[in-house]
RNA sequence: UGACCCAUGGUGUAACGGUAGCACUACAGAUUUUGGUUCUGUCUGUUAAGGUUCGAAUCCUUAUGGGUCAACCA
């Protein structure tokens, strides 16, 4: 309820604005968007932003959305990446209306090619792709008209007949439109339309040898699907002019583009180009690598598909360039799973710790599954006199505020007992090998009686019941907040630390049962997930991010 | 030396001619059996100069800065 009411009092977006002023003049009844994904790599967190801006937008307003792919160029697209996109896309949690591809509507893209060339506004070309590009002139000066532009209509009919039978060598001619060579707009100098390609298809096979380009294909599906409002980045302003002209001299349905500015993040690259080499050049294990911004990565790592929504939500939508800080996803990821992770106990660099006093052999204890959830329940943990703690939660000579273990200091053990720090067992190099320490029996969490008060508190795990695992701690991918905008190799920049790999963590034994779909906090560490590689044999979790840490920050400012 | 798009704290985004707000970050404090969470408070902003107006972040002009456009890619 309060939700609902808060989200009426969020301002609109300017999209929104559009909507609503269009629904409100009865232009439409109910609006139709499109997501109109290219097959040829995987989903990013800028597609999440576009993905939430079509679908939520239909789930706002009356009407639906439907899945479009670009495949208009066969040399690059692949049936692979279609089936990633839709996994991706439910993921997130949406559902399209329609399935659809551009190349259902070849035949319909030829009969308006055709249409258009009667109407004498499209003429086949036999210039070279090098004299097409000499004669388009430059955004300062105008282009000038081919040789081929005034053919009879009859003779372009037959020429682009004979271009889809097939006739004619890859590249040697092509459809374009007749606009104006001296057009300040240079997508309006005579755009091309249809490009010779003899390539095999990941849908229509070998049918087609012409394949319509991205501006004749676009629009019109947008067109053939009644898209109201067609929805992409600033990049396709300039396009919108040509969109417009073609809808019109085609009289076909009028969708309308808008734009709006993609979304950039920090410290990684979005551009499909790039994310390709680092899977091929092997800098990550895959498209699904935790580390990489796609979607399939973000849910390998543990991000949910609540916190990615939440996300792309909050940071809005507009019109200017932006850089948003990896941190703000980050936050979102933490709001979320500290609601609904369950809390457990991971000792990831061991110092033994022998409670001198201890005189039973073991007890269970008990500590909640969520602080957040009241109705989280509790589990159980074994207590016995050899445990591990955290090798760094010990200081032999610590500075001011430093709350945990150190000679003669206190601590509590987390949902156990407080214990003392007695004596400090070292090696021959002076590494400390053993914590002698005793308890307060009358500590034990929940019945504490002794009125000790101490400040801080560890985790902990018994070391004869503990399971050993492996964790994997992520950071950022490069060191530089824009690898593409750096000099030289955006590979150069990668960040060589962006992978830690952690083989003999110690867990408490709660975590034997751990399921794929439960995210975890490991208490004072962050919050992790179960990573796909495990097996019963070897369990190997992910850190999904991590907790905030104020004393990290304390202590660097010494 | 063109056309088009854009300009609000460190970041993102509101304010639709009438009190510059929200979130994140940073900082300070309270609470805490996670140095987590939660709570309270503080710092920081309308690119500039003119104009219109009783009143301008908002409208106009110019300047400045950033982005886009010369793929048979999308």
């Amino acid at each position: 309820m309060e939700e609902a009411i808060n989200k009426e009092e969020r301002s609109l977006n300017f999209l929104e604005e559009i909507i609503e002023e269009d629904l409100k003049a009865g232009k439409y009844e109910q609006i139709i968007t499109r997501f109109p994904p290219e097959p040829n790599g995987y989903l990013h967190i800028g597609h999440a932003s576009s993905i939430c801006l079509n679908f939520g937008l239909t789930k706002k307003y009356p009407g639906y959305t439907n899945l479009r792919f670009d495949d208009t160029n066969p040399v690059t697209e692949e049936t692979e990446y279609v089936e990633s996109i839709k996994d991706d896309i439910r993921w997130l949690g949406f559902e399209w209306k329609h399935e659809l591809y551009a190349s259902d509507y070849f035949d319909q893209l030829y009969a308006f090619a055709v249409a258009l060339i009667q109407k004498n506004l499209a003429y086949v070309d036999d210039s070279s792709s090098e004299e097409i590009a000499a004669m388009k002139g430059t955004p300062t000066e105008p282009g000038r008209d081919s040789p081929y532009r005034n053919r009879p209509v009859e003779e372009n009919l037959e020429l682009f007949a004979k271009m889809k039978a097939g006739e004619f060598a890859d590249g040697s001619r092509t459809l374009r439109a007749k606009i104006d060579m001296a057009h300040m707009n240079m997508l309006m100098r005579d755009p091309i339309l249809y490009r010779i390609k003899h390539a095999h298809h990941h849908r229509t096979g070998d049918k087609w040898c012409i394949y319509p380009m991205y501006d004749f294909a676009h629009g019109q599906s947008d067109s053939i699907e009644n898209i109201t409002h067609s929805i992409c980045t600033l990049e396709f302003v300039p396009h919108r002019e040509l969109y417009d002209w073609l809808i019109e001299k085609l009289a076909i349905y009028p969708s309308h583009q808008y734009e709006f500015a993609r979304r950039n993040l920090n410290y990684t690259v979005t551009s499909k180009r790039k994310l390709l080499q680092l899977v091929n050049e092997k800098h990550v294990v895959g498209w699904d690598d935790p580390r990489m911004p796609t979607i399939s990565g973000m849910r390998r790592r543990g991000y949910t598909a609540e916190a990615v929504r939440e996300f792309c939500d909050r940071i809005g939508i507009a019109k200017r360039e932006n850089t948003v800080d990896i941190g703000l996803l980050e936050f979102f990821v933490r709001e979320h799973l500290n609601r609904i992770a369950l809390r457990r106990m991971v000792v990831f660099d061991p110092v033994k710790v022998v409670i001198t006093n201890y005189t039973g052999d073991e007890e269970i204890l008990t500590s909640e599954n969520n602080p957040e959830d009241p109705n989280g329940g509790l589990r159980d943990i074994p207590f016995s006199n050899e445990l591990y703690i955290e090798r760094e939660d010990f200081m032999e000579n610590p500075p001011k505020k430093y709350f945990r273990l150190a000679p003669g200091q206190m601590v509590r053990l987390k949902s156990a007992y407080i214990i003392k720090c007695e004596d400090v067992m070292k090696d021959a190099d002076g590494k400390v090998t053993e914590l002698r320490c005793t308890y307060i029996p009358e500590s034990k969490s929940g019945h504490d009686t002794s009125g000790i008060h101490v400040k801080g508190t560890l985790h902990w795990v018994s070391l004869k019941h503990a399971i050993n695992v492996e964790v994997r701690e992520y950071d950022r991918l490069f060191k530089v907040e824009d690898p593409a905008d750096e000099e030289g190799d955006f590979k150069a920049y990668l960040n060589p630390d962006s992978l830690k790999v952690v083989t003999t963590a110690f867990a408490e034994p709660a975590l034997k049962t751990a399921k794929f779909d439960e995210r975890y906090q490991f208490l004072r560490k962050g919050y992790f997930c179960l990573d796909r590689d495990s097996s019963p044999s070897g369990v190997i979790f992910n850190r999904t991010v991590g907790l905030k840490d104020a004393w990290a920050k304390e202590s660097k400012k010494r």
